[in-house]
DNA sequence: GAAATTTGTTTAACATGTTAAGTTATCCGG
DNA sequence: CCGGATAACTTAACATGTTAAACAAATTTC
């Protein structure tokens, strides 16, 4: 982990199999989708011991952060505000009401819907785990710039708005019904 | 999927259980994980239905894209280049073994390391996947703005730059030891 | 109002993320 | 040489991501 290795391999032949090239095809460590991810990594990487300390993961912290904001909270509005897919939301909190972190009962008048809220126990847990995050943030707020910090969540904010309206095209090689 | 439900759920009582309020604690969906997260998985989004069409996911793409940049490579570097953990790395390389996108030797000086190198049935693959990932990365670039683009990825790697210092503390709440 | 359809949530199945513990091969000091 | 570190992977175990299918309650149709 010395970063002394050649940064791109050691290659002789800068063409290889003469069919591959179609340009070095964007340098790719620099596509959008990788600098996303190292920068999510990056900032994880601050939280994720602190939160492993308190026998939380960060899916976890997320559903019982998204829940102090609320009384209660269907599945459904849950899964949108924590950002989980709905089966991972369904196993976290199958977990979460068997650590009594949070309660859970079906809505009167929708027996298929779930209310969801955080117990007393899980507001401690909160409690005890925020002010270090809230340290370990300020901190990255200070080092990054708080200026520079929130023209960057602008910049990723209008790139979400940009893609949105952005079709998925399948292109459909291998499937062509639906 | 209409965006019409209430944006913060339906909320009489504002103080619910009292222990708990001590501020709103940053408005949650705008901390940067989260907006990190949000803008990675637009992104992706675009690009994982193309992908699957080829029977590839998103990790297995990222290496046969890195190999394709190498003649051959070791796991390590791989990991290090493709952004995956070891372990995560070493199942997908069994996989795509067994499918014969990749092949694998020991090396000669020492028989702890792998090289890995695509074969040529990974690089036809690539070759089917590539022209669409480049459309689409195309437009994704047209929308957003490529000016634009580029400062974001500026950005975001200066803030891996600026966490990478950053040591990380786990303060050590339920550990002790080590 | 019963059948068909839709909606909210959960299960299933497979792939990856994440940390810890093995395995085998090198290296190193005596 | 030999036994104790190290190093490079690989396995194991558990949690989540992702898509498809199952289920039950609610809504719509006829």
């Amino acid at each position: 982990m010395t970063g002394k290795k050649s940064p791109n391999g050691p290659r002789s032949d800068q063409e290889g199999t003469p069919e591959a090239r179609r340009g070095p095809m964007r340098e790719f460590s620099r596509s959008l989708p990788m600098s996303l991810l190292r920068a999510r990594e990056a900032v994880m990487r601050q939280f994720r011991p602190s939160l492993r300390n308190h026998g939380l993961t960060e899916q976890q912290w997320r559903i019982l952060r998204a829940l102090t904001a609320v009384d209660t909270i269907e599945v459904t509005e849950l899964a949108r505000v924590a950002f989980l897919l709905g089966p991972s939301l369904s196993r976290i909190l199958r977990d979460l009401e068997a650590r009594d972190l949070i309660e859970r009962r079906a809505a009167k008048t929708d027996l298929r819907r779930g209310e969801v809220s955080i117990s007393s126990k899980g507001l401690k847990l909160i409690e005890a785990v925020a002010p270090t995050s809230e340290a370990i943030y300020a901190e990255i707020t200070q080092r990054y710039g708080a200026r520079k910090l929130a023209e960057l969540q602008d910049m990723l904010g209008e790139l979400e708005r940009s893609l949105a309206a952005m079709e998925v095209a399948g292109e459909g090689d291998a499937e062509a019904d639906e």
